[in-house]
DNA sequence: ATGGCTTGAGTGTCAAGA
């Protein structure tokens, strides 16, 4: 059994007591963090270490950063897309055990049509093009982290307030459309799961208390490995606790026959 | 309601998130 997790964090600084508690609590083989907002002098390097994790992590100040954590060491480290100079820390792939990790925190986008939304579609695009180029070379492949699209209607807790918004519209649907048709498959719908299923709620109005939510945030595996899946699951009991990250984590379980 | 929180920067108040 192999479990991966991604969790986008919004400040490791304001939540590395809450991740820790998580971490010991759900024991993961792996966790991919977004949003770290830490220059990487500053990561928490000792921390983590203590309590049994290996880390790599590509940040910056105030904005962005991703980081894999895994029980035994990452190899293979790549950070950011090769053919896609980007001072803004949102990639980071890794081979961990029989896996390869792709860590993403794909742009928000701001608003559709704005240059943000034209970055986050460019972006898109050269990640599916390095995605393609990484399955060659990497079997096994898992993408994961914060993608900032709801792939579905089912996804969003008020479609039609949603149509056509920044995270539903349509050129961002295509895009996680294309990843689907690259040979990767949505962990989560692999199994039944419950009503009104969403991994990122707004601060604001008492979102998560009213189950106004997006699902968002995703692990997309190898059509290869869909068979092995056993479990994959969105745990809302951090997004509970005092101070919480707007994000709920997202786990996976493996089997790794042995 | 270009609103409503939260974080980081930096010490007044804005940018950015989604």
């Amino acid at each position: 059994m192999f479990r991966i997790a991604t969790w986008n964090v919004n400040s490791l600084r304001v939540r590395l007591p809450v991740v820790l508690d998580w971490l010991a609590r759900q024991q993961p083989d792996v966790l991919a963090l977004q949003e770290t907002k830490l220059a990487d002098a500053d990561f928490p390097v000792d921390a983590i270490q203590a309590a049994g994790y290996q880390v790599c992590f590509s940040g910056q100040k105030t904005y962005n950063g991703v980081a894999v954590l895994s029980r035994i060491a990452a190899g293979d480290i790549l950070n950011g897309l090769p053919d896609y100079p980007d001072p803004q820390r949102r990639l980071l792939a890794v081979s961990v055990g029989d896996y390869r990790l792709v860590n993403v925190y794909i742009p928000n986008g701001s608003a559709t049509g704005s240059d943000k939304y034209h970055y986050k579609l460019e972006w898109l695009d050269h990640l599916i093009h390095f995605l393609a180029a990484e399955r060659s070379r990497h079997p096994n492949l898992i993408l994961l982290g914060d993608f900032n699209i709801a792939p579905e209607d089912r996804d969003v807790y008020d479609p039609l307030a949603w149509q056509d918004a920044i995270l539903c519209s349509p050129p961002e649907r295509a895009a996680f459309s294309r990843l689907l048709e690259s040979g990767l498959v949505d962990a989560f719908r692999l199994f039944d799961q419950p009503e009104k299923s969403y991994s990122w709620w707004d601060y604001r109005q008492q979102a998560f208390r009213r189950k106004m939510g997006l699902r968002i945030d995703h692990i997309l595996i190898d059509q290869a490995l869909a068979h092995t899946c056993t479990h994959c699951s969105i745990d809302t009991e951090p997004r509970k606790l005092e101070r919480p990250s707007d994000h709920a984590p997202v786990i996976l379980e493996l089997a790794t026959g042995s």
